[in-house]
DNA sequence: ACCTGAACACCGTTCAAGT
DNA sequence: ACCTGAACACCGTTCAAGT
């Protein structure tokens, strides 16, 4: 800390979700936030610094200095850094969709379901390794949602042994397909190479004219989801 | 370096991989191995560095210890450890067997093809997030590997402009499903949360019974892909 | 053209010391 | 119980200097 301040002096927020979540979670009123550490607002520092500088400004460094904090502050609310990302996948995951498995067929809502898990994780794709080997038991909001999917594929007709399957595969698809999202311009252009492979050349010629990658990433979740959503129905009852 | 040599000892190489990478590399018989460094010899370093200590123990410093070079000299021939870890996704692509596009009908040719491709990852997952935005315009044994599986699809009857998002969708589900490979034991149980998803746990505990995290994680795979390829099939002609 | 040694600008994590 | 300041053990990358 190189900046002198005055003991009373009001601290410094990031003044986008990181004061927005300070101000639910405030516990005496009047007093100005930032006053005590705690988990949420953890995790609405984290955001904020990813939406500002993406996982790359994401250091426990950069966290504690936009918490007012010193960085072994944080380690008496998280073990380590993988336990920020955790807090971060737990906040995401309520932004997934579950509500079609009440009000729709299966195919709808297995539909907006992943769809909405894609776009949730789109922008967060270093959290996808993460999220993968993540255990549901410390993951509260996590288990919420395999609670609706779970309920909404057995009134379905899903034979009950197939839910972890089925659930486990869409998931699979759903991480590879966030993960798509952030391909670059031209992944599948062969470039110099295109002469030692001239039948996917032209198919990728032919596909890509007057596409952005945004729309080619779209056409594949789709085409996939709408796929395997098909082939799901096989396995009912 | 500590360690005190004379000039003309014999180099230590790794007895793995690496030194047999390097006898199939050398140009000069007669000549010790680790003569000069390249590019082959680093991808044979690196998956021998990985094979003893995971990618945890995958550094540049580590990698140029194991080489017989200072550190600075890697960088004559990788940019940076990205280009690393491009070498080794070229290495192992190969490993992934397109052949059954030519053999068999396209069903089985794709299960082959994506359960070879996802054995070969399920041990390098911290490669998937660069794979999965990785151009193929500098990766010519990715390249060859799409043009199989191109005129595969297209024999088989699929159209020309659903090609690319084909591949990318049976490639997305890949990725995750190598991912999933890695999850730990009990992922999807509850634990002291069971009471908060009563559906999910009992559905979980009839799967989870007697299985293993393999087992689990294979049926999740073998289940996806057999719908995945079951609903690709309506979109042929 | 390719290498070395040393430095640089960071990381995440720990820990004695304070209140 | 929770914080601070300082240190620790690393990272990847750069660069002047050599051959």
């Amino acid at each position: 800390m190189t900046e002198v301040r005055g003991p009373t002096t009001q601290r410094q927020l990031p003044r986008t979700a990181a004061s927005k979540e300070a101000l639910e979670n405030r516990r005496l009123m009047g007093r100005p936030p930032g006053g005590k550490l705690n988990a949420p607002k953890i995790t609405a520092a984290a955001l904020a610094l990813i939406y500002d500088s993406g996982y790359q400004g994401l250091t426990m460094a950069a966290l504690a200095r936009n918490l007012n904090v010193s960085v072994s502050a944080l380690y008496n609310h998280v073990t380590c850094k993988q336990d920020v990302l955790r807090l971060l996948e737990e906040h995401l995951i309520i932004q997934v969709n579950v509500s079609a498995f009440r009000s729709s067929n299966w195919e709808d809502a297995i539909y907006c379901w992943a769809r909405s898990y894609r776009d949730a994780f789109a922008k967060h794709t270093p959290l996808i390794p993460v999220i993968a080997v993540l255990p549901v038991m410390g993951a509260p909001k996590t288990l919420a949602m395999y609670e609706e999917v779970t309920t909404g594929l057995l009134k379905a007709g899903f034979r009950e042994d197939r839910i972890i399957p089925i659930i486990a595969a869409i998931e699979a698809f759903i991480f590879g397909a966030a993960l798509d999202v952030n391909a670059p311009e031209g992944i599948f252009n062969p470039g110099t190479l295109a002469h030692q492979a001239p039948t996917f050349t032209a198919v990728q010629a032919y596909h890509e004219s007057g596409r952005t990658t945004e729309q080619r990433s779209d056409a594949a979740f789709r085409l996939g989801l709408e796929a395997l959503i098909k082939g799901l129905g096989a396995f009912r009852l």
